[in-house]
DNA sequence: CGTTACCTGAAA
DNA sequence: TTTCAGGTAACG
């Protein structure tokens, strides 16, 4: 569900609700079996209870909370989650109704609680010392100074696989999934299926500033809600009123009135418009 | 490099 | 009943 625009939304949303706020404690339903792969819930629990959240950022598809340093011995500083497919991270009054599928809660000082809701279970916490690995396993940020049309140019003429799959690769770039892969072919007028180091220059160069428009959008509507995807306080986003080509399949180009096709591209189902991409 | 597995529920 | 879903890691 979330890629970058969503997972943003989510970030800015819970910075003035949880920076300064204390861990109490942690609890961790026994049916969420992949959420802490590298811990136990009485481990995790035990390592942040009692931390203060200082700070929460976005890299990629990831949130990273910045934890106070603690005297006990275990003091992990980043506590990193991906919400996958079907994770939600809810703030609410400890008062408030229940939530669906939440399989996880930490409880803050102020009355609130971060619900983790997540039906499919794919989503992972995780708690590090330093962000290295995280670094090592993706590229730049799409919407930071530090990517160029010369860094999106290099990295697509060393692979042959279908430019969108290699799009989608984070160590490409960090934070585009189906969705704005999709958009920003369109918007560029590159044909998803075409092998990679075939693009020409002037083609990454649309593609570099398309990347960045529909990101753009997509922060600015909040994200796009098309099933499971909500924000902080289960709020939807309204993107998905606005894509061109994601899930239009055989409704007409808003460029041409060409039908908009589907077809498998790198394992993801993939939606163009068969004559404004070439 | 492409395919599969991981889960659950909705839709075809 | 089968297929499909916005993600990623582990396969071959």
């Amino acid at each position: 569900l979330p890629e970058l625009p969503e997972v943003e939304t989510i970030r800015s949303d819970l910075v003035p609700l949880l920076t300064g706020k204390r861990i109490l404690s942690v609890w961790v339903a026994d049916d969420a079996t992949r959420l802490l792969p590298h811990s136990t819930p009485e481990l995790f629990a035990l390592s942040v209870a009692g931390s203060t959240i200082e700070a929460l950022a976005r890299r990629g598809k990831y949130l990273v909370f910045t934890l106070s340093p603690q005297s006990s011995v275990l003091s992990p500083r980043f506590w990193i989650v991906h919400l996958r497919m079907t994770g939600r991270l809810l703030c609410r009054a400890a008062s408030d109704p229940p939530d669906a599928y939440v399989r996880a809660l930490v409880t803050l000082d102020d009355g609130h609680e971060l619900r983790w809701s997540d039906l499919r279970k794919f989503g992972t916490w995780e708690l590090a010392d330093s962000l290295a690995d995280l670094e090592r396993k993706l590229g730049p940020e799409p919407l930071g100074d530090m990517f160029t049309v010369e860094d999106l140019q290099t990295m697509l003429l060393r692979r042959k696989a279908p430019v969108k799959a290699v799009l989608l690769d984070q160590k490409t770039l960090a934070g585009l999934g189906n969705i704005y892969v999709d958009e920003a072919l369109y918007e560029a007028g590159v044909d998803p299926r075409r092998v990679a180091n075939s693009v020409e220059l002037a083609e990454t160069t649309r593609l570099h500033a398309a990347i960045r428009s529909v990101l753009e959008q997509g922060v600015a509507n909040r994200g796009a809600s098309f099933s499971d995807y909500a924000d902080a306080s289960g709020a939807k986003g309204s993107n998905q009123l606005y894509v061109r080509v994601f899930r239009r399949t055989g409704k007409p180009c808003y460029t041409c009135g060409a039908m908009i096709e589907r077809c498998k591209t790198g394992g993801r189902s993939t939606h163009f418009c068969p004559v404004c991409q070439k």
